[in-house]
DNA sequence: TGCCAGGCCCTCTTTAGGGCCTT
């Protein structure tokens, strides 16, 4: 039984939205939670080996001139593969960062065992009173502990850890009697949202 | 700034269209 209190929570700030398009990881954040708590994280800026456009520097704060002197993407990611290990793994809007992880570990050869979770796509079916579910607006809506930073690697994906643990908090008080699996997530956000609702009752906030 | 992508999801749907999210 996989808990799904374990996993590393991570994000990407890419040159752009599709690696297919042969846009590039900038910077990789995560946070490692074991039991309920972050006990580790990472963070480093990669030079892409291109400059980014000023949309993406002024969207993300991190400048041509800040990846001049970053290690490669290769080097980054050959160290992120062994933080990551065999946790599973949780983003928010998970298809977007999962993709580019495939292409980066693609690149150096890297084959990862974790599972992927969503917290966007979990937002969507057990808080459907939210007014959206931009991991900015949640973070306001639950309150979650922040330093105001938003679009950096690392703040994001301590944000998301926060908003993934209020998430198995908001199960665990309508099945108190239940594990919070890995498995039961999956389950949950492949529902429709009318089933979720039959499944779990839920509280708004 | 919101064009570029793509998966998800809703509806005035399914022989489709468009909004939501991510950078």
């Amino acid at each position: 039984m996989c808990l799904a209190n374990s996993v590393v929570v991570l994000d990407f700030e890419t040159t752009g939205l599709s690696p297919d398009n042969g846009d590039r990881a900038i910077e990789i954040g995560a946070v490692k939670i074991v039991d309920g708590e972050i006990v580790d994280s990472f963070q480093e800026l990669m030079n892409p080996g291109r400059r980014v456009n000023s949309f993406i520097e002024q969207y993300t704060g991190i400048s041509n001139k800040m990846l001049l002197d970053a290690p490669s993407c290769e080097a980054v990611m050959t160290r992120f593969a062994s933080f990551i290990g065999e946790f599973n793994l949780v983003a928010h809007n998970a298809s977007f960062d999962k993709k580019f992880l495939d292409a980066e570990f693609e690149r150096i050869g890297h084959q990862y065992r974790g599972q992927f979770a969503c917290s966007l796509l979990l937002s969507r079916r057990i808080h459907q009173d939210a007014p959206n579910h931009k991991l900015g607006t949640l973070v306001e809506y639950h309150q979650l502990p922040n330093d105001g930073v938003f679009h950096r690697a690392l703040a994001d994906a301590t944000m998301t850890g926060y908003l993934w643990l209020q998430q198995l908090e908001t199960i665990k008080q309508h099945q108190p009697q239940q594990a919070v699996t890995f498995d039961k997530i999956k389950k949950i956000t492949s529902m429709t949202k009318a089933k979720v609702m039959d499944y779990i009752k839920l509280i708004q906030k």
